[in-house]
DNA sequence: AAGGCTGCTTGACATTTGTCATCAGCCGGA
DNA sequence: TCCGGCTGATGACAAATGTCAAGCAGCCTT
């Protein structure tokens, strides 16, 4: 025989009106409206605690009461992972996006730049290698890293140098890059395009270029954007980048350009005029980076993104919902 | 000094990307979306469980996470409260309304005969005294009352008889509702109408009759139905409710009728042709019965219901959701 | 540098909650 | 009338949770 106490008699309390026959509801609403305890309920309901949190988890199965997450972070979430799943990446980082169409493009960069530099912050321990790009999205990383002192932390110059515009050229992104991480920036000295293969040749040649090149195939981690392609498309390039060159490669189908090079619709790299002239890291290079975070977002550089994702050149991704919800449709 | 431990040097861990510089909305994910326990989540982010619970409530608070109650639910227990509060009720039971329009009044008699049952039961200990009124939606708290046996409960007729269609006449409400509840049934041998008043004085001057009005008074409780008023409304009940009638009182401003006495809109009795010749229970008898739960629903009843209200002929109100809407509009 | 202040984190503890074997009440069949 | 099975409620217990004072780190002021 169990010691078990004489189970009490209990004389259930009549329902208030307004939830006349229905105990499940009324322990719903003192418990979930009114914030009782079970205990508290119990007694109000004149039946035992255990009963009430029977009455509870009915309630909860009928669905009177459910727990919703914020629709908008939870569709960001499962983008996330979407993504992740749809392009085998490690992970996706989906940032809101604002409004609906193409609205403030400085804004989803200055956004895409906060987001990316807490996805970057895990991977820079100290001895970490980190490799940067160009463009305007990496001017943004830089802008939104906080300021602070990574021991031994590495910044290597991946391409050439003045590409882009004055602000978003490699070396400059790098430099304050590695500025904001207190960390040794290693730049390249040498342009990312010249004007012959033979001048590309006698320039890898020399010590300093190919040490440096030597440099990105250490690095731990490389963190790049992504450069749309469609005729309206003008560089600030002027001696290479010319309308005419970029016909060209649009001719051949390329849909975007990573770390200087154009690629197609499925990541494969074209040949065109820039073929053997560019000096910077290539793309099994980049592709043997083990972590490689891109960072793009933007409607307009959705098939760019959508290349650079099937081309498998990068490991995680950040995006805009907007971007993204495009990207896991295709 | 304290007994406590020494502190456990901990190294977060990273986030996912998808939830990158966030751990509220990690540790929210963990616990929600995937259903762990704050142990678990403490583990997997590297923090205590102290600040699990810490990001969860944080979450909470800026509504990341919210409990919602089925926003119907919600809005009929909130109508019975506003009722009760608008109308000096000692509460309001709101059924769910169908759909729009002035769909199906068979079945929403039905309905309001359910939550009737509901409402009346906590009334009904042994020794109660209840009191029925008549018409279609008595007949339909009749069929929805459980068979049962409570001892010593008394049912009490408490108008007159063969007002009404067959079924729905005093007479047969009571008795059904007498069976269902194992009661035992006291009827009024008297029709509800004579011709003139002589009659009436001489009825009431009858031993049975006045036994009878006798017995209202000892009512503990009272269930009644309302009777809508205008122009289209017809009865069936030829001798005396003529369209004549009706239009008398109609002129004299009736807007509905409570256990067969016509009231205006706020619940004043009206003189007219039947005054006087009516036996029954009359509106301060009513009003003097602790308990006075009126059942009644649908907007063309809007008026009326309002008028009984407005008159504190009832201490609780069962109706429907839609009509429950606009009597608190008002 | 020292010191105070603020905000976040933590271990400990009390409370609250979920779960499970058990039990009363009820129904239908023998 | 008895009996067996079924449903829903209960007490007990283990697990999960909320809360608090104390601790620590960063930051600003002095």
């Amino acid at each position: 025989m169990t010691t078990s106490q004489a189970r009490l008699p209990r004389t259930p309390n009549s329902p208030p009106t307004e939830f006349a026959g229905d105990a499940v509801t009324w322990a719903m609403w003192l418990y979930y409206a009114e914030g009782r305890t079970q205990s508290e309920v119990a007694q109000m309901l004149g039946v035992s605690r255990a009963s009430v949190a029977n009455y509870l988890s009915e309630a909860r199965r009928r669905g009177l009461v459910s727990i919703n997450m914020e629709p908008e972070l939870l569709a960001r979430v499962e983008l996330g992972r979407a993504l992740a799943e749809r392009f085998a990446l490690e992970g996706a980082h989906v940032i809101p996006a604002r409004g609906e169409g193409e609205s403030d493009l400085p804004d989803l960069r200055r956004r895409l730049g906060v987001a990316g530099s807490e996805v970057l912050r895990p991977h820079l321990g100290r001895e970490a290698v980190l490799g940067v790009a160009w463009g305007r999205t990496m001017l943004a990383l830089g802008q939104a890293l906080p300021e602070q002192t990574i021991p031994d932390l590495r910044v290597v110059q991946v391409s050439g140098s003045s590409l882009g515009g004055e602000e978003s050229s490699p070396e400059f992104c790098s430099a304050l890059i590695a500025t904001r991480l207190g960390a040794r920036c290693q730049n390249f000295h040498a342009p990312a395009i010249v004007s012959t293969r033979e001048m590309r040749d006698a320039l890898l040649r020399e010590p300093g270029i190919a040490r440096q090149l030597e440099r990105i195939k250490t690095c731990s981690v490389i963190v790049f954007g992504v450069g749309e392609l469609d005729e309206a498309v003008v560089f600030s390039e002027p001696d290479f980048l010319t309308q005419e060159t970029v016909s060209r490669y649009l001719e051949k189908g390329a849909t975007g350009i990573v770390i200087g090079r154009f690629i197609d619709a499925v990541g494969a790299e074209i040949e065109g005029p820039l073929s053997g002239r560019q000096i910077g890291i290539g793309l099994q290079a980049l592709r043997a980076t083990p972590e490689r975070i891109c960072i793009a977002g933007g409607l307009r550089k959705l098939a760019a993104i959508q290349a650079v994702l099937s081309g498998g050149f990068a490991t995680r991704l950040v995006t805009d919902a907007a971007t993204a919800r495009k990207l896991v449709e295709t």
